[in-house]
RNA sequence: GCGGACGUGGCGGAACCGGUAGACGCAACAGACUUAAAAUCUGUCGGGCAAAUGCCCGUGGGGGUUCGAGUCCCCCCGUCCGCACCA
């Protein structure tokens, strides 16, 4: 029997399959048809463990399907735009666009080497200008329509390089590269109102139209948008004498939304933003104030950096009236106030939140409780280091004694209104989307500043506006804004001179419609839209849990614009979402903290050494998402060298369920590899088996048969629900089943083999092809109809039940399918183990669950 | 800081709606085959007491609900992901 080898086996598939272009979609016709899509990876040059991981998924589903009898599309591209070609350029000097198209180039190779079912005529990357093209005319359209457009907002400033950093670039609140504070800096920037949309992209989340995504993706969306119900209002200032002069737009006082105006009576303090302009009023001639709004600013504009930085305040010199009684209020410029929340500015009630607890610590500020938890004392009630946030009743609060918080805020809304002083408001954590970028490497925003007539978009027959191929990235900042002479060019609408814009589009926009590029391509537009009808939306989507928020969010406001606009009918692009876990690997470092690659590396006994035995101690470092910065990567390619594509698909999909996150381990692969040879071992003397004709069929208890059954419907139902693992462990036990079973049929033989290859050809798709043709089975294993379970080799006579007496198990009983409860309850009785344990008890109670347990209660 | 998840043998995990915890795989150990090794095959494999069968403990920790809890509720601990310019 010759030995598998995958090195002559797996080329020879891949060809056939691509000259028989089996798994290019279909035109539309009488089957029904089926989108599957994973994320499109970023061209980083070689795909590691987790795409691999990633891609087997959906391409299980894809062969799954088309078998199932799917016209199915699973295309494949490129997020080629983005700043790693751009740091390669400033790095090593080669082009963003050579060393991107090269990368692809080496993908496209180690992808198609594992031999996933794609059809690659719709391959293109988000860089060629045929896509970037139509993304510009979606802008303009976009523009047009008022969907976009320019404020100012803030950015990461490396002073040193005088350069906008990413939010990864910034390390410790320092440059990357400079290591010097980061400053905050304004921009007049691109924005997409993708707040209008706010409300649908909510209702969607809950209303069906998304019953195909996991639940904690959809809340994670939720509290994204973060819809809040409150109080808008203003609180007056204080004093009329005060040395203070009101700003123009604060005559009627400062306005602040709240959502909890039940806690107006706990107020101790007003806070606003730094960079409000009532903060800008206060701060021309006052240094010190100047200073403290500069160190503010001083901090990178990630709201992590922002919450996690230590509460600081500056007083102002005025006071605000409260709306309810005679108090006065200090009001001070907080770091933790955001002006892009609310009117950026908060009443403070310590009582009843950390932040402003925390705040009036420091500052000696007075915390008063206004909400009395249900079993506290009101006299004993005193708040310590927490702030209380949860429910209970109004009191320290006037007319509001008394009430719940919910009736306390709507009497306090009913009250400022009445005064006159704000009323209710919604507001949206969800700002809009910015969408400008300062950089070479993305998709040019199609605009030209013109002194006389503003911005103007650049018409459409003067599409794309390409990236000039020659740009100079030896220095930091933006080539397209130095570059000598790409952004002089004629106004369209003057003839005057004019410049273009130099930003760049946010790569998200790029991922935010290529799907329906894929399924829907055309020359001149952006879609086709029969084709989009036809397609879209995707029916399984998979990809990362890390895109939950952002990139689904955007590819789902991206929809709604493209159907308002007209180029197609659907709003919502992923009928169903998968979010897989990531591949994680152990971390290595050396005694100098360099990190060294895992197969550098040996662990005995919890010890790592070298592997080479060279070079000092290496000490092991938690378990982190592979990256190449910290070099706890393996690479796919060498493993399929070794291996072969199929056992590295195998041990990717098993033992971890697909959601949660897998550690890489050398050992996994070894077993997958085994199993490519014992399924190797097991078809392939049975040759031409599929062939034979007269074969006898057996007798319907034949086991072998109903072994054979039983894992056709349980495979087929895991694989249905994503649950590969479980398909595969299933995979496992079958096969055990098969090579004990002496089986005198080569009918039921037969059968088994046969479907044992059809159940692997997913998983495995190389080794089910060779098995298939071994078998003598007809055509390609890839195009074979799914197997379907018998029901009646599927039933089963007796059933195991366990007994317990007291909740603990003392029996099992093997009975009859269909024993009623009395039968069931004497056998129980009756049993050695069981006596043994009531003798001497009443017995209080028997719980019999049918098909599962008996449960006798005594004492 | 805010939001979302996860935690079960030496390891990855299984356990459906609250019903026999540990399927399946990996590692380890023992045996067969072999001059030997590799590969392959067979068996054992949560801990403890017993060593035939039985008993006690055990699903991150503590409490609770229930005839019965890995699963439900409350509190705590730990790990991971996202936080709007990484993709």
């Amino acid at each position: 029997m010759p030995r598998y080898n995958p090195k002559e086996v797996e080329p020879k598939w891949r060809n056939r399959w691509s000259e028989a272009g089996c798994f290019n979609a279909e035109p539309p016709g009488d089957k029904p048809n089926y989108y599957v899509l994973e994320m499109f990876p970023y061209p980083s040059g070689h795909i590691h463990i987790g795409h691999v991981r990633n891609y087997a998924m959906g391409d299980i589903i894809a062969r799954y399907k088309k078998a199932s009898g799917y016209n199915v599309l699973h295309p494949m591209g490129w997020d080629a735009f983005g700043m790693p070609a751009e740091n390669a350029a400033m790095q090593t000097g080669s082009h963003p666009s050579t060393w991107t198209y090269a990368n692809i180039e080496a993908m496209r190779d180690q992808l198609k080497r594992m031999g996933l079912s794609i059809d690659w005529t719709r391959e293109f990357a988000t860089c060629d200008p045929e896509y970037y093209q139509q993304q510009q005319r979606l802008f303009l359209d976009f523009w047009r329509r008022g969907f976009a457009y320019r404020k100012e907002s803030y950015v990461n400033w490396d002073p040193v390089d005088q350069t906008v950093l990413a939010n990864e670039q910034v390390i410790d609140g320092k440059g990357w590269r400079s290591d010097a504070p980061v400053e905050r800096r304004k921009l007049s920037q691109w924005f997409l109102k993708i707040t209008d949309e706010a409300d649908d992209l909510l209702a969607a989340l809950d209303d069906g139209r998304l019953s195909g995504w996991p639940d904690n993706v959809k809340l994670m969306q939720k509290n994204w948008i973060g819809k809040s119900k409150g109080l808008s209002m203003k609180f007056r200032f204080a004093d009329e004498t005060s040395e203070f002069t009101r700003p123009d737009g604060f005559e009627d006082g400062l306005e602040v939304y709240t959502t909890r105006p039940d806690t107006l009576f706990g107020a101790s303090f007003c806070a606003i933003a730094p960079d409000h302009p009532l903060a800008a009023h206060f701060a021309d001639g006052n240094p010190e104030l100047q200073a403290f709004i500069a160190d503010c600013l001083k901090s990178g504009v990630s709201e992590e950096a922002i919450e996690k930085a230590e509460k600081r305040g500056f007083p102002l010199p005025i006071e605000l009236a409260h709306p309810f009684d005679d108090r006065r209020l200090p009001v001070y410029v907080a770091n933790f106030v955001l002006m892009q929340y609310g009117a950026g500015a908060i009443f403070g009630c310590p009582a009843h939140d950390q932040r402003d607890l925390d705040f009036a610590r420091k500052y000696g500020l007075s915390v008063l409780p206004v909400v009395l938890p249900p079993d506290a004392n009101s006299a004993a009630f005193e708040i310590a280091d927490e702030a209380y946030v949860g429910p209970g009743t109004l009191f320290n609060s006037a007319f509001l004694d008394g009430l719940s918080i919910e009736d306390g805020i709507s009497a306090a809304i009913a009250k400022i209104e009445e005064m006159g002083h704000g009323a209710c408001a919604t507001q949206y954590r969800l700002r809009d989307w910015g969408v400008s970028r300062q950089r070479y490497w993305g998709c040019p925003i199609p605009a030209i500043h013109c002194g006389k007539c503003g911005i103007v978009p650049v018409p459409e027959k003067d599409l794309p506006v390409k990236l000039p191929e020659e740009a100079d990235f030896s220095v930091p900042g933006n080539p397209l804004d130095r570059h000598p002479t790409w952004k002089h060019v004629d106004c369209p609408q003057c003839g005057g001179k004019g410049t273009r814009e130099t930003d760049t589009f946010d790569t998200f926009v790029d991922s935010s419609w290529y799907f329906s590029r894929f399924a829907a391509p055309a020359p001149d537009k952006p879609v086709d839209k029969t084709a989009a009808d036809y397609w879209l939306p995707v029916d399984q989507y998979i990809g990362g849990v890390e895109h939950a928020i952002l990139h689904l969010l955007y590819a789902r406001y991206f929809m709604r614009l493209m159907r308002q606009c007209g180029y197609l009918s659907v709003d919502e692009p992923f009928a169903n979402l998968f979010t897989q876990g990531m591949v994680v690997h152990r971390t290595f470092r050396d005694e100098s903290g360099e990190w060294i690659l895992p197969e550098d590396v040996t662990v005995e006994n919890g010890v790592a050494r070298r592997r080479d035995g060279k070079g000092g101690p290496v000490s092991i470092g938690p378990i982190e998402k592979m990256s190449k910065s910290k070099r706890n990567v393996v690479s796919p390619e060498a493993i399929a060298e070794t291996y072969g594509a199929d056992a590295a698909r195998w041990f990717m999909l098993s033992d971890s369920p697909p959601e949660r996150d897998v550690e890489w381990t050398a050992a996994g692969v070894d077993g997958a590899w085994r199993l490519v040879g014992r399924i190797w071992d097991t078809v392939s003397p049975a040759k031409d088996l599929l062939k034979k004709n007269g074969l006898s069929k057996p007798a319907a208890d034949n086991a072998l048969r109903q072994a054979t059954h039983n894992a056709i419907a349980g495979v087929t139902d895991d694989i249905d629900n994503f649950r590969f693992n479980k398909a595969i462990a299933r995979i496992y036990e079958f096969l055990n089943i098969l090579k004990k079973t002496k089986t005198s049929s080569d009918w039921a033989q037969a059968e088994a083999l046969g479907a044992l290859t059809q159940l692997i050809a997913p998983f495995t798709p190389h080794l089910a092809e060779e098995c298939w043709e071994t078998l003598g089975g007809e055509g390609f294993v890839c195009e074979a109809p799914w197997p379907k379970p018998d029901p009646a080799l599927l039933a089963r006579e007796t059933l195991v039940l366990g007994v317990q007496v007291n909740g603990k198990r003392r029996a099992e009983l093997e009975v009859a399918a269909d024993a009623d409860n009395e039968t069931v309850k004497k056998l129980a009785l009756s049993a050695d183990a069981v006596k043994r344990h009531i003798d001497g008890k009443t017995i209080r109670k028997i719980v019999v669950v049918p098909g599962r347990i008996v449960n006798i209660v005594a004492n």
